[in-house]
RNA sequence: GGCCCGGUAGUUCAGUUGGUUAGAACGCUAGCCUGUCACGCUAGAGGUCGACGGUUCAAGUCCGUUCCGGGUCGCCA
């Protein structure tokens, strides 16, 4: 018997009674005659009052204890109100140690959170302790608990995929496993279960998702973990993409209203085309929290007698700088010279004047065509974005968040989610000139057959889509391609001869051609909602042990070296 | 892989133009303290200044190499 109840647990109905806690010692205040040993729990925390100092004998803190004693009220003045227990102690009578501590931690376990991430993540399940953490790895069981219930109440069924699969050619690099019977030949951990999925709507199950783990040998970002993440992945047979979208806003909606006081976009959301999200926000994954939006000026610029930006992509961004310092603008166009911009032009409405340093190349009649066109207001400032239309949409998205965050226009309490849909099938590649798929040559190239035949490559659309929230991609998903004939197509516009595409998607090909449902899906990343959900700006507060930036487990050491007998069984050598 | 920033006590950091025995806070140890809750007070311990090499009478500080960490770009169909 440990414990007859929990810290957080202890109340004024219970004074007087005899109780049993047990937890960890957040922390020892010793005054000579009387000590407070505050303990926590998962729960909460508890003061206890001792009197016997030899009590205390090799406790320390963090050290696991189990204390009995009766809950006493706690004076007035004595109340600490920042606790949920702080109107009641406990008067403790026998303390027992269940686990030792060594008496230097490496680090506050409240002040875990800034500590090198490297002794925090060797010492990770310390830091778990600090109930930050804690509470966020609480969270992500809810919400993946909440996730589930919502796809099974809408029939979706759980079905487990390999884990150890096939090699994929195209995509991120593979984790590679090496086969210990058949010499020379390798496991590839799953990027996704893509293949699996769409093999599981050939089998008719016409509903299916997992809370999947992903494996990708790529580098870390902020919102991105190296090596393994965690999608909820989902595919829906005879279903067309607003079915799939339906789903997803619905479920991801409901969850962010779950777990969020902030507001969120209600259902239906935006519907942005790709075409749309690159000219207005200037990126394909927009903050809709921004209330900034980019317009096009090139056409007006094309008749304006001002030589840098003839005949030139040229953006601009509205916004109400009313009262900025000159150091704004400065501050402003340092940051557009640090993103490789030659420059940073605006205008200033002034009553019926414009002021600044292009304003003179525009008369009166083009000013009063500028004002029209960009719906700016006295005193608003216009800014210009002008370079190669390789690069200038990116530029003037950067500079648009920029100028949110620097304006402080960005509601920090609302999650404003959006679609962005129709992206483009193919890209040309910048190195070789060739032409590449976009996103997934799994999915639905819009207008079928007869687009691929007669569009330009580039000008296919795909049924392909994304979701946004605040400026983070939190799924991707798409229209998958059932049929066999457009898929030929589709590889051989990409440059893939019918017998590549065979030998690399064999099964997907073959079992296409035994009768495929149209079938379409998604895969929100769990790890993005939580850190979304927790506030967080890094996605390793959200997972439990974490591997680093550079994709080392520091606790277990991962990855290490192995026994020579392994290597030789795995049939593998080590080239120096 | 490129670029930027960093590595000094258990932790977080300061350390000026190269110049005495490398400091602070928290933590730790000991002592004092009967009402604190970030308790307080006094004293103490604790350092291969990431590593190696170089310049110099003298290097935490300057130079070179290298290792490690963080960020960013590439990459992530």
């Amino acid at each position: 018997m440990y414990r007859t109840m929990h810290c957080n647990d202890i109340r004024e109905s219970h004074i007087g009674q005899t109780v049993q806690l047990a937890g960890w010692v957040d922390t020892v205040r010793d005054h000579g005659g009387v000590i407070f040993v505050d303990v926590r729990d998962e729960s909460g925390v508890s003061q206890t009052v001792i009197h016997d100092e030899s009590m205390l004998k090799g406790v320390n803190r963090e050290t696991v204890v189990s204390v009995t004693g009766t809950v006493t009220k706690r004076d007035p003045e004595t109340v600490n109100e920042k606790l949920d227990t702080g109107t009641v102690e406990l008067a403790v009578d026998k303390l027992e140690i269940l686990g030792t501590c060594r008496n230097m931690l490496p680090f506050d376990i409240d002040a875990s959170r800034n500590t090198r991430e490297d002794v925090r993540l060797k010492y990770r399940y310390l830091d778990l302790r600090n109930p930050v953490i804690h509470n966020n790895i609480i969270l992500r069981s809810k919400v993946i608990s909440f996730l589930r219930r919502q796809m099974e109440e809408r029939g979706f069924m759980d079905v487990q995929t390999p884990i150890l699969t096939a090699s994929s050619p195209e995509g991120a690099r593979d984790f590679l496993v090496p086969s210990r019977k058949h010499k020379g030949k390798f496991y590839a951990l799953p990027q996704a279960p893509q293949q699996f999925k769409q093999l599981l709507m050939v089998s008719g199950f016409e509903r299916y998702y997992q809370i999947a783990p992903c494996f990708r040998d790529e580098d870390a970002r902020q919102d991105r973990s190296p090596g393994e993440f965690y999608q909820l992945d989902y595919e829906m047979s005879f279903a067309t993409q607003e079915d799939v979208l339906n789903v997803c806003e619905e479920v991801v909606g409901n969850t962010f209203r779950a777990f969020s006081q902030k507001r969120v976009t209600a259902a239906p959301f935006r519907r942005i085309t790709f075409a749309d999200s690159m000219l207005k926000y200037g990126t394909d994954k927009p903050d809709l929290r921004n209330p900034l939006v980019i317009c096009d000026l090139t056409d007006f610029f094309a008749n304006v007698n001002f030589p840098l930006f003839k005949g030139k992509p040229v953006r601009g961004i509205v916004a109400d700088c009313k009262g900025q310092p000159r150091s704004f603008f400065e501050r402003s166009l340092k940051f557009a010279m640090s993103i490789g911009m030659k420059g940073l032009g605006y205008l200033t409405l002034n009553g019926d004047a414009f002021k600044g340093p292009i304003e003179k190349f525009l008369s009166p009649e083009q000013k009063r065509e500028v004002i029209e066109l960009t719906g700016m207001k006295d005193g608003e400032t216009l800014f210009f974005i002008c370079d190669t239309l390789r690069v200038v949409n990116r530029y003037a998205g950067q500079i648009r968040t920029w100028l949110g965050e620097n304006l402080n226009i960005i509601d920090k309490d609302a999650y404003e989610f959006c679609f962005v849909v129709d992206f483009p099938m193919y890209e040309i590649d910048e190195s070789s000139g060739a032409v590449i798929f976009t996103h997934n040559p799994f999915s639905m190239p819009q207008g079928g057959l007869e687009a691929l035949e007669s569009k330009d490559p580039t000008e296919v659309l795909a049924y392909q889509y994304d979701l946004v929230c605040n400026g983070v991609e939190l799924a991707s998903g798409a229209v998958r391609n059932h049929s066999t004939e457009i898929m030929r197509k589709a590889f051989a516009i990409a440059g893939y001869s019918a017998e590549e595409l065979e030998k690399r998607f064999g099964a997907l090909y073959t079992a296409f051609q035994y009768g495929a449902p149209p079938h379409a899906g998604m895969a929100p990343g769990i790890d993005r909602m939580i850190m979304l959900l927790a506030d967080e700006d890094t996605i390793r507060d959200v997972i439990a042990f974490p591997l680093n930036g550079n994709a080392q487990d520091l606790l277990l050491g991962a990855p290490s070296e192995v026994t020579e007998q392994q290597l030789l069984e795995a049939n593998i050598s080590i080239r120096e």
